[in-house]
DNA sequence: CCAATGTGTGTATGTCATACACCGATGTGT
DNA sequence: ACACATCGGTGTATGACATACACACATTGG
């Protein structure tokens, strides 16, 4: 049952997160998880998520690789809580906002900020739904700006459900293009702004097979702003909770 | 400017997806891109995509290690040609649905189901904007199905894009849930049937600091189908769609 | 005061991607 | 017909990595 060679008592990983040892912070050992997450993301910050290795956390610390098993059960789960961590808590100014559709338009905003500040976060690979605090009070966030639609909370969590979606999904496919870009920079094999995605597919697309894809670049409707993609998108999407607002009231 | 230590001519990659050495398609040298692709996406199923590795995949073949590098320039591009070849072509049955409406959810559905049959190609990792013809031709049918709503090529690819990432995000999300699922039961954690997410929160938040989640718990409002979360973002989402269109009209 | 427990070290193992040198077969130009 | 480049495949080597395991020192509670 116990999954770390330390034994049972011992706090590790998320849990360590939701700070149950915070009786004993005064404590403070030389080696603590909060540490060990924060020169893990100073690391990805410097680099990309592939230069984080136990040894180099371990190195940046003063320490011995082993050492950091002593605090974290493995790799995975330190990627975990430099999820958590990394996404930051959501900014209080978002509830402030006038009117749910402001503060949904807020939050999004700064749900993707997080991610363009922190491209790596994108790169922690999938395993359970994050259940870290940070996570949990962007999920509060995100049910308590919805609170004066009227909305029950089924609806509200399935609203929240779906603009995290397509914020991730966004977010992801933003990252796409921005590391397509840079690549093309770097080999020197565009110079044009925005175009690389446009031209690239102008370049491998053999002519008359996708005639509606042609007909988007010839139309140059590739090289849009990412930014406002990702705008328009909450508009749709909230546009539909809108529709979803009115249908219930009506229901009642 | 030559990536890879064969010759110039050679073709790897994305390149060969699109097959321009189709023209000496006849001559079947025993060892071919489409050949170590396909042997990579057998592992990926019968496994996990960490199963993957360059020395797998050749001894699948019956080849050394360093034979696959004369066809492949590295193993990001390998995942790359997975994650196309993985995806598969879009079901020419999308196209055959009775309105723009229904077309989009069947896009939808066949979507996701791509992803749910192939866990796996979540795990890519996150480079560039898929170029493969598999991913072209899903782009070439969401813009297609979205032709009779009257909206210009630029509205459409915004609402391509917007409903792409949304599913993107939810797949996601759905792996998450799935992932946890299988390893609370494998852990013998869990006996209850898909309430993983809703107890292991509850187990973690310190009370009262999350009044929406802690309502959202106790409704029980975390255990629905994932299904019908994708399906629910998707009417949400054409709804938004919806009024676009009748924005669009009033403004012509 | 001793035993358990927690924390850090050092060493070792197996896997991985990939660089590099080499080699035979197969054309190709003269 | 012959020299030579190219192509496809092999074998060996390297350095990074995650992590198991055995040990050592310190603290602390009975």
């Amino acid at each position: 049952m116990a999954r770390h060679q330390q034994s049972e008592g011992k706090v590790t990983g998320v849990a360590a997160l939701w700070g149950d040892d915070l009786s004993r912070a005064d404590e403070r050992p030389s080696l603590n998880v909060a540490d060990i997450v924060a020169a893990a993301i100073q690391i990805a910050d410097e680099g990309e998520l592939a230069d984080v290795s136990m040894a180099k956390v371990a190195r940046r610390l003063g320490f011995t690789t082993m050492a950091l098993y002593r605090h974290v059960a493995n790799k995975g789960e330190l990627l975990e809580m430099m999820f958590d961590a990394g996404i930051g808590p959501p900014d209080a100014s978002i509830l402030k906002e006038k009117g749910w559709r402001a503060r949904m338009h807020a939050y999004a905003r700064h749900f993707s900020g997080a991610f363009r500040a922190r491209p790596w976060l994108m790169d922690i690979p999938v395993t359970r739904p994050p259940v870290g605090p940070n996570n949990i009070a962007w999920l509060e966030t995100g049910l308590t700006a919805l609170v004066e639609t009227g909305l029950d909370i089924r609806d509200r969590l399935q609203v929240h459900l779906t603009l995290s979606s397509f914020l991730l999904g966004s977010e992801r496919i933003y990252i796409e293009v921005s590391r397509a870009f840079e690549a093309a920079v770097e080999s020197g094999t565009s110079t044009a702004p925005i175009t690389a995605y446009g031209e690239t597919l102008r370049a491998l697309l053999p002519p008359g097979r996708f005639p509606a894809v042609e007909e988007a670049i010839n139309a140059g409707v590739f090289d849009g702003d990412d930014e406002d993609d990702t705008r328009q998108g909450v508009e749709r999407i909230l546009d539909g909770v809108e529709m979803l607002i009115a249908k219930r009231q009506r229901e009642r």
